[in-house]
DNA sequence: GGTATATGCGTAGGCACCTACGCATGTCAA
DNA sequence: TTGACATGCGTAGGTGCCTACGCATATACC
């Protein structure tokens, strides 16, 4: 590092600065975590998609589903889904059909290689689970600690935090 | 929700999955912060990416630096500093001068009109990092949180875990 | 039956990053 | 001085989502 090293150091400007902080170390470990896992399917030598792994979970075990209820399942949006099964359908893990009850809806269900491709990931999906559990235990409790994140943004979103601040900012 | 409703119920379902279930809801719960930080730029009329922020900051408590020094200081990417820059320049928000010691180098500062930016944003900043602190504090230590998972990853990554619950895998 | 509203989902554009690659420059050792 | 290696950073392509928009179909109500 050179001399001109910013004084609060790397760690400490992203303490400040509020949303960001909280925000951007979100994304960045999201980032780290999923890059971590599309590490070990290139390792494996499978062509995977790390957010396949979801619908592809949901799907085997529940399927078929259409899109909004992947999205439902999955808590993504259904445009986020749409996208996704236009590649698992190229890489031929999904198909669909439409639904006999609602013609606007397609009913989406893993296909004889995408099952095979199940199977041939178990071993991986359990090791990424196990490993997951492990971090987890050792951060002392991140996913308890998303939940209750996520439960006081549906409370009141960040958003509405920030615009009622502002508000007693104006009036002040 | 239809009668076909996967039985375990979205919230459900993303507790399984390992490493999705905690990638997938950090870069979730990221693009829901950040999505709402945009709208609280939009509805004050004023156009700006909330990828701005930090290195706005940074330059104007810091500045100049270098873009690897703002990488550093941002703990991202200096790519993403780089793609950064241009839209900041694009904005008219920062400048830059080639490093007299270091040819490589071009020190990156705000222009005057970023300068105002920057006293025009602060009590959106100011509103932003209080609506913050008080999540932070309802949801009982996300910060710290993030913190800790940050410190087991370096500690050791979820590649390297997975990989050795792999390994046992295969030996068993 | 007709109209207004709701719902399912496809498509486009965008977000804030990432890694990979490669060029230019700087540093170090022989 | 030269060659090997390190470093700064630009560029390209990609990731896994998001919102906005719009079309087709379903539902509710008069």
């Amino acid at each position: 590092m050179s001399t001109t090293r910013t004084p609060s150091g790397p760690q400490d400007f992203t303490r400040e600065g509020g949303s960001t902080m909280i925000g951007a170390r979100l994304r960045r470990l999201s980032e780290r975590i999923d890059g971590d896992a599309g590490r070990i399917y290139a390792e494996s030598g499978i062509a995977f998609e790390q957010r396949w792994m979801a619908p592809m979970r949901l799907l085997s075990l529940h399927g078929p589903l259409s899109v909004r209820e992947i999205a439902a399942a999955l808590g993504i949006s259904h445009a986020s889904v749409s996208q996704a099964r236009l590649s698992l359908h190229k890489a031929r893990l999904i198909s669909w059909t439409t639904d006999p009850t609602d013609a606007r809806s397609r009913k989406l269900h893993l296909t004889a290689s995408g099952r095979r491709m199940v199977e041939r990931l178990a071993p991986i999906w359990s090791a990424l689970m196990a490993a997951a559990i492990e971090l987890d235990a050792e951060a002392e409790g991140t996913v308890a600690a998303l939940e209750r994140l996520d439960r006081a943004l549906q409370r009141s979103s960040l958003y509405d935090r920030a615009s009622a601040h502002l508000r007693r900012q104006t009036r002040a």
